[in-house]
DNA sequence: CCTACCGATCGGTAGG
DNA sequence: CCTACCGATCGGTAGG
């Protein structure tokens, strides 16, 4: 148990970041209308007049949540990409890159977060749009940029690395992704059909 | 208004494929918790006693709703893989193909419910795992046909056909798929980008 | 086939 | 005195 020293009248409740990590798992387990104000505030041990003093309703909750998780996880992808650029073997660069996608963009809770972000995304379409702008276009981004570097260096030939890097992202992760988010287990067919079909088209030595 | 004539004691309410057309719309528009089955029986001119005669339960209902809509959605690529494999100019075959695929996947009532059952593909994974198999794994086996039929008659070189079909399927749907599930208009941006990356890796004459 | 109604629970807010 | 927080309950609605 956590119970920690507290040396005045604080109380013992989470707020802030813990409380949003906590909202997090409930709107995660349950769904957005699965989960109660009531579960979020108990787990939170705080009462929902606390609660709502620091989220003035149940969807500014969820889109706290939302908006704190792709802050999250907007760096995610960086260190492979650094290691990419370093490589000196461009194909096994692109595998341990696409490699470190399939890790992230299929894990648990990425994938309940996609779903929840989707499920909601007629009901609550900018914190969808907040989603898909702050969290999945910032990360093609910089792997457009990581591609874009490559192609000036002269190891790929690409005129439009924007189109390349979803093209990329698309052939690793897309087959798993519907499958886990349609509930399979998806048993990931390997990464080497991608990366092959990718250097195939943009490798620099035609 | 739709005042038919009825003959005899008929009831004016809907029922079977009808009546699951009603319950679809009202799942599609409210999602699966968000759905009443006060509102079905309302707008199928039906008593909630009656709805619950054709079928047991909200999620039996539900289930019944999407097993329905893959057998309709069953046959949608059958004509452009057929206009594929009499094409003489393969390029534009394949273009042909992913256009069609592309007006079929991201049309707003597959999206919608492509939306819905991924929502519910946690609470109930049995029907998700029916969709994803009747629906989305038979489209794409009868595609991995197509692709080996042109490899057999040497137009493609594709050692695993199912590889080569999913590959070919999320360069083309990927990214708008994506857009459209978080609720942006996609802007896709065509489909040749995707149609040359396939041939790069697959075309014959190497 | 329908009206009426159930046990349970929702998001949100009251007084102290 | 102030703040932060509590137990209790509001009006409506869900699936069945």
């Amino acid at each position: 148990m956590a119970t920690e020293l507290r040396p005045r009248g604080r109380p013992a409740g989470l707020n802030g970041d813990d409380l949003l990590a906590v909202a997090r798992e409930v709107f995660l387990q349950r769904g957005y209308r699965g989960a109660s104000m009531d579960e979020v505030a108990r787990r939170a041990r705080i009462s929902k007049a606390s609660l709502y003093r620091e989220h003035a309703s149940k969807s500014a909750l969820y889109a706290a949540v939302v908006h704190h998780w792709t802050l999250a996880g907007r760096d995610a992808m960086r260190p492979a990409l650094e290691r990419l650029r370093a490589s000196g073997d461009l194909r096994r660069g692109l595998v341990d890159l696409a490699e470190t996608m399939r890790a992230g963009i299929l894990s648990p809770p990425v994938v309940a977060m996609r779903r929840l972000v989707t499920a909601e995304a007629r009901e609550q379409p900018e914190v969808a749009a907040t989603y898909l702008e702050e969290s999945w276009n910032t990360n093609i981004g910089r792997l457009a940029e990581a591609l874009r570097a490559l192609a000036d260096s002269g190891r790929l030939r690409i005129e439009d690395p924007a189109s390349a890097a979803e093209q990329f992202t698309w052939l690793v992760i897309g087959a798993p992704l519907n499958a886990r988010m349609l509930g399979g287990d998806g048993s990931a067919t390997g990464v080497d059909a991608a990366v092959d079909l990718f250097l195939a088209g943009y490798r620099a030595n035609a």
